[in-house]
DNA sequence: ACGCAATTGCAAATCATTCGCAAATCAGTT
DNA sequence: AACTGATTTGCGAATGATTTGCAATTGCGT
């Protein structure tokens, strides 16, 4: 398991790799998001990096998440329609359970689901790029 | 199976005995449910409806939709994000693999993996509500 | 330190969807 | 078939998330 610290030491060292500018903003958007445990949506993630540089704007933050996406450092979701949420992309695979009633998301991965899905996609002659598997439930009364 | 029409009365069936009106623009938008055989968008749906009745706005298709979605008659995806996209609910249960590359929809079924969603689920301490699982694949080469 | 292409903040533009309101229409009642 | 009143409509304007144009700023190789 990676700490914020490292997660964020292995963000700057692959973007510099990349060739992508290291920029003061940056540097604190990729910061926030490797300390986040949730999966914040892009104006969270503005109001956390605005304390702690007050030069970020949420026109860096959309555009840096883009960058981020792009190089698959992070991962986009679509929970609720209408805002997209993030999580870092480096952890392991997994999929998510979404509370209703609280919006928690808990996260879990099943070897059989996933092996299941890739029988299902090769009988229809397909080969998964990649899936979306989101439970939405209730907790037992 | 049931033909676009049949599917078409029983919309209506379902929506006077809901007490809901039906006046012109509804029976058209909902006639061009019953008829699709794909996913379309609230747009695709409006060029549809008017070819058949000019009088149809983009607006009432969107009312009638989220009344159709509220009424369990339709139900609503987000493959694509950004753009909504419906289908008739009366079918059974299915979920979809996506051609990447063309966007074609693929339905699927299958009952291992609903069930194992299902225990996934009540180990977790839920009970399901709904769920979305989207397999995003290539044709094989 | 120099120079310039990449990046920024801001405000304005987009895109899908929703809303306000006056005019039109459904459906039950005479 | 006309009467009525509440519902629904089309229009254009409003919304909310995200993107973009542009002039000013900044990272980073020389």
């Amino acid at each position: 398991m990676m700490t914020p610290a490292q997660r964020y030491e292995r963000f700057l060292t692959d973007l510099k790799a990349s060739g992508v500018r290291l920029t003061e903003q940056r540097k604190v958007i990729v910061k926030v998001l490797a300390e986040a445990r949730d999966h914040p949506n892009a104006d969270e993630l503005y109001h956390r990096a605005y304390v702690l540089d007050g030069s970020v704007s949420l026109s860096t933050v959309y555009r840096t998440l883009r960058l981020l996406e792009d190089h698959g450092a992070i991962q986009r979701h679509d929970f609720d329609a209408g805002r997209a949420r993030f999580e870092n992309a480096d952890t392991d695979h997994h999929d998510h359970l979404i509370d209703v009633d609280t919006g928690q998301v808990i996260e879990f991965r099943s070897e059989r689901i996933e092996k299941l899905q890739a029988e299902i996609a090769a009988e229809l002659g397909f080969d998964i790029v990649r899936h979306k598997l989101e439970l939405y439930g209730r907790k037992r009364g």
